[in-house]
DNA sequence: AACTGTTGCAACCGCAACTAT
DNA sequence: TATAGTTGCGGTTGCAACAGT
């Protein structure tokens, strides 16, 4: 494809717009030689005429290895909103909450996607109904999670013994256990999300052998549920322990420092 | 089919912070 | 310590693809 705009001025001037498929495989080779550091000198080095700072970009938004490349998942939308309410525009801080997912990608979501949603609500709102609002989008999330993860409902059954949660994305989390009759009120949830899941499946996978790695994906889950369960677990204790109903939790899930 | 407006996203830009000398 | 070079970040731009007329 042929970026219209792209700069060729001359042989000493620097390539802009987009990259050729030669350009990322010469990139590529070259960050494995000389590591992920001295943009400017790997740039010269591999005699792509690209800046240092055009080479970072484009293998830390595209190229670097274990990049989710698909669609935003609604947990992951989910955090995007909290995060960036709690802590605004610091789309490299929230990318680091989202495993695979760059900033600028997060950026670019919240612009096309979420602030979107917020702004048709916005205009000539006050900022209750603003807020009202995002509310609204997270707890329509919550549900589409709820009917989407129907399937999990052995995971739901494996969850009763420790009653529902009501987990904080980013809190310490509490543990509800007073679910009505119906067991309705608890519907959407869980020990912990799907996301949370398979984050912990990452960091198992991290320090796990090459057997482990072998494992398709619901070994690795349970796998992973399995052998942190157990620890996770120590952390909650039950705040009422006469009557049982609501557990906290003493680490968080992530470091929100 | 042709045109126009909109959307999504990759890449660029400018600046601040950091690092090396 | 001062300076130059490098890196990281957030905002912005511009193009391809798509939707509507």
């Amino acid at each position: 494809m042929e970026y219209q705009a792209e700069a060729m001025q001359g042989e000493d001037q620097l390539r802009k717009g987009m990259w050729l498929e030669e350009e990322d495989e010469r990139l590529v080779s070259y960050v494995k030689l000389m590591g992920e550091k001295r943009w400017d000198a790997l740039a010269k080095a591999s005699g792509l005429r690209r800046s240092g700072k055009s080479c970072r970009l484009r293998w830390l938004n595209y190229l670097r290895p274990n990049l989710k490349h698909g669609q935003i998942s609604v947990e992951e939308e989910n955090i995007i909103l909290q995060l960036q309410e709690r802590w605004g525009n610091k789309w490299s801080k929230i990318a680091r909450r989202l495993p695979g997912r760059t900033d600028n990608e997060i950026k670019n979501y919240w612009r096309t996607h979420l602030r979107k949603k917020l702004t048709q609500v916005q205009e000539g709102n006050s900022k209750y109904e603003l807020e009202k609002a995002k509310e609204d989008i997270l707890f329509k999330n919550k549900i589409d999670e709820s009917v989407s993860t129907s399937d999990d409902k052995k995971w739901n059954g494996e969850t009763d013994q420790y009653g529902s949660a009501d987990q904080d994305l980013w809190g310490s989390s509490s543990w509800d256990n007073s679910s009505d009759a119906s067991g309705v009120s608890a519907d959407f949830a869980l020990t912990s999300s799907p996301y949370e899941n398979r984050l912990i499946s990452d960091w198992i996978s991290e320090f796990s052998n090459e057997q482990t790695r072998e494992m398709n994906y619901y070994d690795e889950c349970n796998s992973a549920v399995f052998q942190s369960e157990s620890s996770y677990l120590e952390n909650w204790t039950p705040d009422d322990h006469d009557q049982c109903d609501t557990w906290s939790c003493s680490v968080f899930l992530w470091d929100m420092n």
